[in-house]
RNA sequence: CGGGGUGUAGCGUAGCCCGGUUAUCGCGCCUGCUUUGGGAGCAGGAGGUCGCAGGUUCGAAUCCUGCCACCCCGACCA
């Protein structure tokens, strides 16, 4: 990277050079919009996936897998989460090619392999779940039921963008089934706060929870709660949703239970999800200048040790050291790699790891092995300190999770400068414009007014936030009486 | 789908308005030597359907028409 970045800059495409590009798979492909994700990309989302994973069985959940295609009388059985997706929706209708004869080397769709139902790629599972439910639930005691799906989804949208709204993209959803409405309310909230959690403390990204608008709600939920996250740039970032279900999709696919008294009744659901969008976030969140900065918690390499020598002898020498001191840091669990390499100088290696983002590098040079130390730089603030050898894994120990504190204290710090509270509208549109972040103000509750202030400001209520309590006031577009304040923000 | 912009080597670009030798420059890549405490230097080398298809012309990267893709802004959305 010859040229600068700037970390206002709307631009974040550059960060993402690392770790992802935009798959340009054919001339004239409509395959736009999906992402080749990199093995360093593809590194940082198995640490997500990993500690994601931890945290749902924890919670009780069990991974299973799902059909990608959804026979579209399955698809359109719920109707307003089939309305809601059918826009965006890809289908099979041909499963065979065959040669053209008109144009030698060329394939065309066999006519005679027309579908009899047409097939959408899902773009969410509640529908092929739920139809497998229905069978796998008879009784009271067959519930609750607690699964996690890893898997790609297929969302057609108008307009793409990198990461946080590519045409496939990379999640897992949860769908479990309750045979109480509390039970399914508590599940869904449950959710949300392992999401929470995680991108709180493994993302270092402080997140807002609360509940969707109407509006805003999940095609087919009764209620969706979020977490919600706010870039560099000043705009909100949906990081996760967790959905309660209510009995529509029981009702749909005709799943009831027997309860312990004998009677039939409808099972209560919620869906969950988080995706690769959650990358998206922590490159937007954390990175700089300089190029990406991980968080220790889930950088692929936490650590890396860049020899600085003058021919063989000394890089042997070097090497020597450096091995022993990787060998410790491993026996601590801590992920680190000694790069050796001899075709590169140091200089560009330490711009290269410091656009990689790696939390901690260790410089080693003839200096070092006269004086017995070992430079250290912190990726975050680019400082530099002088370690003795023998005291290199111990201060590594301390300092990584210093790290992981320091960024998200940072990103709270900023998040918390660019939550403004508004109590009238002409203040309202000037924060919305010039100044960005969330805006905390007073809604009547009605969709008109949420519907009106987004066609005139382009900012959208984030949330109804958990805390932050009740309170009287009046509408800050229409004068009427509120109970509470709202997160409005313009969102990606 | 509407408004604006862009498309020239792996990447970034000049040239286009005003058509005319062998399409410019930088990065990257390959070979060799020298280098190595913040993105190395020198020398040599490879790499091009100028987005695609038509048209105008003696001649098109350049002008015209159509199409495609990408980016930004709307509508849509995790």
């Amino acid at each position: 990277m010859a040229d600068k970045l700037t970390s206002r800059s709307t631009d974040y495409s550059k960060w993402y050079n690392e770790i992802v590009v935009n798959a340009d798979l054919a001339e004239n492909s409509s395959v736009r919009g999906c992402m080749v994700i990199k093995p360093y990309g593809y590194a940082i989302w198995e640490k997500m996936q990993a500690q994601l994973d931890i945290m749902f069985k924890e919670t009780g959940h069990e991974n299973a897998y799902f059909p990608l295609f959804v026979p579209k009388s399955l698809f359109e059985a719920e109707e307003k989460n089939a309305e809601g997706f059918a826009k965006e929706c890809a289908v099979v209708t041909h499963y065979r090619l065959k040669s053209d004869d008109k144009n030698p080397g060329k394939l065309i769709v066999d006519p005679a392999a027309k579908l009899e139902e047409e097939l959408v790629v899902r773009p969410t599972s509640e529908a092929v779940i739920w139809n497998t439910y229905k069978s796998w639930i008879q009784s009271y005691r067959d519930l609750p039921i607690l699964i996690n799906q890893w898997a790609n989804v297929v969302r057609w949208e108008m307009r793409t963008r990198l990461f946080l709204r590519t045409a496939e993209f990379l999640w897992q959803e949860g769908h479990t089934a309750h045979a109480t409405k509390e039970e399914a309310i508590e599940e869904a909230k449950t959710m949300n706060q392992v999401y929470a959690d995680f991108v709180e403390n493994y993302m270092a990204i402080p997140v807002i929870q609360g509940v969707k608008t109407e509006s805003e709600r999940f095609a087919g939920a009764l209620e969706t709660y979020c977490i919600e996250a706010l870039m560099q740039d000043g705009k909100a970032l949906q990081a996760g949703t967790s959905h309660f279900l209510g009995q529509n999709f029981a009702k749909a696919f005709d799943v009831k239970f027997a309860t312990a008294e004998g009677k039939l009744d409808y099972v209560w659901a919620t869906s969950w999800g988080v995706s690769t969008r959650l990358i998206g976030a922590l490159i937007m969140t954390h990175s700089d200048d300089n190029g990406l900065v991980l968080p220790p918690n889930l950088a692929p390499i936490q650590v890396v040790i860049i020899p600085i020598y003058k021919g063989l002898e000394q890089q042997n020498a070097i090497a020597e050291v450096a091995e022993e001191i990787q060998t410790r840091l491993k026996e601590k669990g801590i992920r680190v790699k000694f790069d050796n390499r001899d075709k590169f100088k140091p200089g560009f290696k330490f711009n290269e790891y410091e656009f990689k983002g790696v939390p901690l590098r260790l410089a080693i040079g003839p200096k070092d092995l006269e004086n017995g130390t070992v430079e250290v730089a912190r990726r975050d603030t680019l400082s530099k300190t002088l370690v003795n050898v023998d005291q290199v894994d111990s201060y590594i120990e301390e300092t990584l999770p210093q790290i992981q504190t320091d960024l998200y204290t940072k990103a709270l710090h900023y998040r918390d400068q660019h939550i403004t509270l508004v109590e009238d509208y002409s203040t309202f549109k000037k924060v919305i414009e010039n100044k960005g972040g969330f805006v905390s103000a007073h809604w009547d509750g009605t969709a008109e007014t949420e519907e009106a202030i987004k066609k005139e400001t382009k900012a959208t209520i984030r949330c109804i936030p958990f805390e932050g309590g009740k309170e009287v006031g009046t509408c800050v577009y229409s004068g009427k009486s509120s109970t509470q304040r709202v997160l409005f923000a313009k969102a990606y």
